[in-house]
DNA sequence: CCTTTCCAGATTGTTGACAATCTACACCTT
DNA sequence: AAGGTGTAGATTGTCAACAATCTGGAAAGG
């Protein structure tokens, strides 16, 4: 053992922080997460191509990290990749957002059958702010205060569970779902009024009851996907002959 | 719209395929594929170091895209990065892998219920046909044959419930469960006598008894997730004092 | 006027070179 | 001899140049 002064004992320093965000931050990995954050954020529209020399460029680095980035986002489903042609956002179809609203409701009624069991006084009182944010979001129909609460109410419940690797899962599902609606419409304009069930989902979690939290959490998410299915009928049916962004080319061997 | 004789409503040509293969077939993608398969067929030890220049040199490519199979095997859980240091095939802790069974076990029990809805015969034909023949591989103890076909059960399991990205999901995680197994034993030694709960899952199944199958399903999964707690205890504790493995280094930062 | 062919510019794929960083070993100090 | 220090070699990070491929439009032909 070494006998000097410095060991990892010693309560970490300002700087130890710095020199850990230097190591873990290369070059690629700091083009993934703005690229992330620029497609989450709705600033890359889906389905728009991402010129590599143009994103090296913004980001002031040459094309290699840019495409080791590009290799990247693609495995984690944000962006699609056709050789010889580039890069470009993902477009989910709506029959892909069915199936992840219903591989996310089942991951989410476990999830409320655990913590069911497992949740502590303090974090339930931690989603019950969060629900009583919502309350208040809502009664002013605040939709840009409303939509962020919403999906922490929702990724505070998956934490909670103690089950990174379910974490891990959850986050890549509500990525993608979050490609959809940016690319259905920018602003929803409908704010659900699911307050109410996230109350119940909460307080049914604080009774120990399992089997309704598991349920209730089920039917939640489920009830998510109609509504997306009821906006999206009402907001795409009138624009249909609008050429919003530009179709993807079709290719022969797909 | 073109009066070309080829249009896409003419059957596929043998050459669309070979097409669609080059195209989608970059350099990357060929040594990602090709590391992945090396790792999961245990070639490449868990917590083992990938060189850059080594793994080009034996693929006959230069460094540039085994890079960004890097960073695709990365996003995909299969190695991790190390800033300056370089990559190392992943090592799944225990607990890791505990909570990786649990997700298992919940889109498992999702699936048995759905395929009690929805399976057809031709379906329950082909599942069967599987566990035929896993009952003649562990009659004669033949593990070699036993282990694929168990993980062929599963995934056609997992298939049949007709959600795409469930399988994705599905396939992302068992995927570093093989990953786990690899790195505590070579050989398991023991074939795991679940042939008849993987009969009683069937049958579950086509009786169109969806909560049973569920129940079946859910439980067969943390059965394994056991079998694999005893299995390592049984096999690492006598072994405790020889370095199997190269231990990983000890950083600061982490 | 429409279709096909061809070509120049733009974009992606790949490589080799150079800079930054780490590792391991020899050397020095006490 | 134990431990610290310095340096050479190896390895990773980044870049810029070259090759391969695609795109869109101009020219040729019917």
């Amino acid at each position: 053992m070494s006998k000097s002064a410095l060991n990892k004992s010693t309560s970490p320093r300002p700087a130890a922080a710095t020199i850990a965000l230097v190591q873990s931050n290369s070059l690629p990995m700091l083009v993934q997460k703005e690229l992330e954050r620029m497609i989450l954020a709705g600033d890359l529209a889906a389905g728009a191509k991402l010129n590599e020399a143009a994103v090296a460029d913004l980001l002031g680095v040459s094309r290699g990290p840019v495409r080791e980035a590009f290799r990247a986002l693609e495995e984690s489903g944000l962006v699609r990749l056709e050789k010889n042609r580039g890069v470009f956002v993902r477009q989910i179809s709506i029959e892909e957002a069915d199936e992840i609203y219903e591989v996310r409701a089942a991951l989410d009624e476990w999830v409320g059958r655990r913590l069911a069991r497992t949740a502590t006084a303090e974090q339930l009182k931690a989603l019950r702010s969060i629900v009583e944010r919502m309350d208040r979001a809502a009664a002013q129909d605040d939709v840009d205060a409303y939509y962020p609460l919403n999906l922490d109410f929702h990724e505070r419940l998956v934490t909670f569970a103690g089950n990174r690797k379910l974490l891990a899962t959850y986050r890549r599902l509500v990525n993608e779902l979050n490609l959809f609606r940016r690319q259905t419409l920018a602003q929803d304009g409908t704010l659900p009024i699911s307050t109410r069930e996230h109350r119940d989902i909460v307080d049914k979690i604080a009774a120990g009851n399992a089997a309704g939290a598991g349920k209730a959490l089920h039917e939640h998410v489920m009830g998510s996907r109609e509504r997306m299915h009821r906006t999206r009928a009402a907001a795409v049916a009138p624009r249909r002959h609008l050429a919003v962004i530009a179709p993807p080319r079709d290719r022969k061997g797909r």
